[in-house]
DNA sequence: TGCGAACTGTTCATGGTTGAACTATTATGT
DNA sequence: ACATAATAGTTCAACCATGAACAGTTCGCA
């Protein structure tokens, strides 16, 4: 009768959701103190990482994958721009669209900041076997999947 | 040689753990968006949830629970007392010290606002069998114990 | 061709979170 | 007992992310 009125700390799909929402700020809280000593912030090292896979993506393009608004971008590029780790070049075809690519400074960054961040997922993950970790990653996909067609 | 210096992207932990992220941050999207009726943000639903299960906390230990600063749960809960969601009386013992417990109306809200974010959390991890789902916290605590540690 | 719809990037006001100072109160140690 | 440290809560300035409104460009269809 009152099974649908349960808390729901009797909940074990709750209860696990929030071992990952903790987990999950946790990381990101700890990526946050590791990438400081770079001067580098978690965004900017999303951005470096999909320009690398993806030279010359449009902003509109790198604000979708990374799940942000486009004016996020448009806030954060020009720092980065300053800082000469990637470009902005209008495209000819298209004068609405400014294609970005990384420069040797940004790779080289983008390196470093990729074997203290790696390192540090890597200590994270290191409590489950590649099976498990595997397994992990499906069903979070399936998460997604499930609340993107929402 | 290189072993080390692979690119993330081959790297299946640092691929899930990229699942993780995305996952978690589309059901706190979702929850946002499903609360937005009850005129409710999910960081005043936290309090509500561990005010319900921990009456008279401190705002200190509210916040150590949370995870968040002392001066957020200051700027938070003026407005909920206003809408007489909570009560903030005085530690008669220590006079530094405020007991927050919920009023009947924040118990209402509450127990309307889990019935939405209970179902939301559902769907997702509908896709879960329960021993996936319990293994998945099993890992997730894991990761958050590891990293409290540092 | 031409006009309106759709798209790219920018600007700006807003709201949320943070950490460092600050006040008031309590605990500690000699 | 009294000076010092530690603690609870507040205030404030700074930083981020967001979404709506806007300007310039391209597309589509009559």
């Amino acid at each position: 009768m009152n099974s649908s009125q349960d808390l729901p700390w009797d909940n074990p799909r709750f209860r696990n959701w929030v071992a990952v929402a903790r987990a999950c700020h946790a990381v990101e809280r700890a990526v946050a103190v590791a990438l400081a000593p770079l001067d580098l912030k978690p965004a900017q090292l999303d951005v470096l990482m999909n320009l690398y896979r993806h030279p010359g993506m449009s902003q509109h393009e790198l604000a979708r994958k990374l799940l942000v608004g486009r004016s996020n971008i448009t806030m954060l590029l020009p720092q980065m721009e300053k800082r000469n780790l990637l470009r902005r070049d209008g495209d000819e075809k298209d004068k609405r669209v400014l294609r970005l690519t990384l420069t040797d400074d940004g790779v080289a960054l983008l390196m470093k900041a990729l074997k203290v961040h790696t390192a540090l997922i890597e200590k994270a993950m290191s409590q489950s076997t590649p099976a498990e970790c595997d397994m992990l990653g499906d069903q979070m996909r399936r998460v997604a999947e499930v609340l993107k067609c929402d």
